[in-house]
RNA sequence: GGACAGGUGGCCGAGUGGUUAAAGGCAGCAGACUGUAAAUCUGCCCGCGCAAGCGUACGCUGGUUCGAAUCCAGCCCUGUCCA
């Protein structure tokens, strides 16, 4: 491990934040002596950020805890263009005020995790539309265009990729590493921003506005990426069986959210508990080395914590209440999603379907088939089994992890 | 504007007149084993229906045919090359 000046480098490698730097050193040096301000983008494509970005959100979480001012820069005008990284088609085109309502949503759960405010090292949130939507075009052309070859564009793997794979790439996101050049420039004069984080596939994102800027105005900016975070298995972090893991409240349920961490791969435990929560680095290193089925523990701490700092204590709090009613008491808990039993009563496959736990009745059939469903513990193979309101609140479950509370309406 | 290649289920990708609701893979769901983990094995995986069956589906619109994802025409979209 290298060893830094600064209480930021350091915090951030021995988090395991950091995967790419430009310039370590003169970071090291310039986060020593001042306060640093550094943002990071965000997509305003959905009413919710969901998990893939929350390493991303404790970045900016550490950079203040070290003292530095994190800049939350929500990409109102860039997702009027799409960001062509990583993505196999372009992006639908969102109206202006669609992408006003996802930012001022998104933003409660910045609100959780940073404090913003006018101090030097409160964090401020910036649409970058403010400066994007004045731009002309002729303008652009010759001031940024100069500093920019299509040989060097056409070298990056988000559009190379994608001619690669012979997929359609529009000058319209062509263009998207343009702007994203400019904001870092455009940040640094405004709010003297010296410091561009994000994922790894920003790498060349980060690049070009750090050359942009020291062309046009001669000054020095650093950028830090994040690994490429998956889960041991592989996949990508953030999705599920149910779509996307949501961050904010309306978009997913406190009680989903933490059994996302609950049901974490052990490998990843001490990695997770590290960038995503605040525990102390000898407490994680604890944890993470509980073996067998001990480590479960750690991964009821991971949700926990996690849920806390995302939703609140009292969402952690019941969650987990939940989770250990249900689990470990087989009996029910007061987060689970609940469906209520029409007057006349109905079957297995209707309650299934009514609580969500399958999308049509036919796959809810084909779970009663399967022998996945349950109710109050007992394996149903009868899809014309019933369920009358006379019998009270009954527990009912898809498999081994999703349950739910049917009641009488 | 021209030539060529292509557009198939959530994704990738076979299929070139009937046995095709469409091979295979991935993802997903469930069962077994476990620790609400991983790996492995097994089953399921368009909708409605108890079922027989019906309805939708292979870019769009028409046509040929007893019968089309498959053949024909026009259109739309994508890629490559040419102008």
């Amino acid at each position: 491990m290298t060893q830094y000046a600064s209480s930021l480098l350091r915090l951030l490698d021995e988090r395991g934040y950091i995967h790419q730097m430009t310039d370590a050193s003169g970071l090291d040096a310039l986060a020593s002596k001042q306060v640093v301000p550094g943002y990071i983008g965000f997509d305003a494509t959905a009413p919710s950020l969901h998990v893939g970005s929350l390493v991303q959100i404790m970045l900016l979480r550490r950079l203040q805890q070290a003292g530095h001012k994190p800049i939350v820069v929500m990409g109102g005008g860039t997702t009027k263009v799409g960001d062509p990284s990583g993505k196999d088609e372009s992006r639908k085109l969102l109206s202006g005020a669609d992408i006003q309502a996802n930012i001022a949503s998104i933003r409660t759960v910045f609100e959780k995790l940073l404090t913003f405010g006018d101090s030097p090292s409160d964090a401020i949130m910036v649409d970058n539309d403010v400066w994007l939507s004045q731009l002309s075009y002729v303008d652009l052309l010759r001031d940024v265009g100069p500093h920019f070859t299509i040989n060097r564009m056409l070298t990056f793997d988000s559009v190379k990729l994608r001619l690669e794979r012979e997929q359609p790439l529009t000058f319209l996101e062509f263009n998207y590493m343009i702007l994203q050049a400019y904001d870092f420039r455009e940040l640094a004069l405004r709010h003297d921003c010296r410091l561009q984080m994000g994922g790894s596939d920003q790498w060349g994102n980060i690049i070009n506005g750090i050359e942009l800027t020291r062309r046009m105005e001669g000054r020095e900016l650093f950028g830090v990426t994040t690994p490429l975070l998956t889960t041991a298995d592989g996949a990508k972090m953030g999705k599920t069986a149910a779509g996307a893991v949501w961050l904010n409240e309306d978009a997913l349920p406190a009680y989903d959210f933490w059994q996302y961490w609950r049901n974490s791969d052990d490998r990843d435990v001490g990695k997770f508990l590290r960038l995503f929560t605040d525990l102390p680095l000898d407490e994680v290193a604890r944890l993470e080395s509980l073996g067998g089925a001990e480590i479960n523990a750690a991964k009821v701490v991971l949700a926990n914590e996690v849920t806390r700092l995302v939703r609140g204590e009292e969402a952690a709090r019941a969650a987990e209440a939940t989770a250990s009613a249900t689990f470990t008491g087989g009996g029910l808990g007061e987060d689970l999603p609940v469906c209520a039993i029409p007057a006349e009563g109905f079957t297995i496959v209707d309650a299934l379907v009514g609580i969500g736990f399958a999308a049509s009745r036919g796959e809810a059939k084909r779970l009663v088939a399967g022998g996945g469903a349950r109710v109050d513990g007992e394996a149903i193979a009868d899809e014309a089994f019933r369920i009358e309101p006379a019998s009270g609140d009954v527990r009912i479950s898809s498999g081994k992890k999703k349950h739910g509370v049917l009641r009488p309406a």
